[in-house]
DNA sequence: TATTAATCCTATCAATTTAATAGGAATTAC
DNA sequence: GTAATTCCTATTAAATTGATAGGATTAATA
């Protein structure tokens, strides 16, 4: 499952890249037009503005703003950053590769195989979308 | 992440596709091979006898074995069984689809186009793997 | 300079899910 | 009748998720 911290970090910046305005928005301004509790998308913000996604502008009339233009802005960092690891098991992860701690050898791991070609065609989706995408509703 | 539930199905599965024998397979003797926690694994087996995946005998000499080839066990049917719906939001599940709690509109929802890809691109690797490709281990 | 409005930060909590365990009932082979 | 097995239900412990609370910090502006 999709854990609401990404969709709804997905949500704000797709409210964000369609704003007219460079100026930045606040977190009050997207928690009440997406429905989202506003301290926890406060927190989410955060997490994408320390990654980079996003730039803030602290006190009055501030707020978050992208760092980037919405086409550069590639889906394999948004949900690594709020989602965590594309892969499945930590034994395919390309960032984050750990060995299964269950898993004695993972290359007699019959469940490695597949998890490589889920993480390979979910990466491929992820490289070929970019908040632009999202964005577009015309789709 | 995969849960470890998905894990120990997947391994015990294949574990009886590569026996030999058409006799029964203990839940103990997997349980060791594997290194998987018994009880756990019995409840496990359990499901996935329930959803057909499975035969099993009861009483001495009793066990589990599969009720097709390994190459008719396609993973679409042992990953909904083990892991639950494929599609990572409900509003785009197409055996339990659900309406998301927290969308008024999911037409209007940037995250749902997204997650459509997402969903098609593993199923599609999932429709191409049946369980005969899990245990051919020399992939 | 005081006020207001915003992000930033840390801590906590409640609910849910996951992983695992326990104990025994039912069934079958021998 | 005994031993070995699946079957079933309930419980528990740990981890994760979703959300809340309270205040520190920063900046605009009157």
């Amino acid at each position: 499952m999709l854990s609401k911290k990404t969709k709804y970090g997905l949500k704000a910046l797709t409210f964000i890249a369609t704003r007219e305005s460079d100026l930045p928005v606040q977190v009050s301004v997207i928690a009440k037009s997406e429905q989202i509790p506003q301290k926890f998308l406060e927190s989410i913000l955060l997490t994408l503005r320390k990654s980079g996604i996003l730039g803030s502008k602290k006190g009055k009339h501030g707020g978050y703003y992208l760092r980037m233009e919405p086409l550069d802005i590639k889906m394999t960092d948004v949900m690594r950053v709020l989602e965590g690891p594309i892969a499945m098991v930590p034994c395919v992860s390309l960032n984050y590769y750990e060995k299964c701690d269950d898993c004695p050898d993972e290359h007699k791991c019959s469940v490695h195989k597949l998890m490589i070609e889920v993480r390979d065609s979910t990466l491929k989706v992820f490289r070929n979308t970019t908040l632009a995408d999202l964005s577009n509703t015309n789709g």
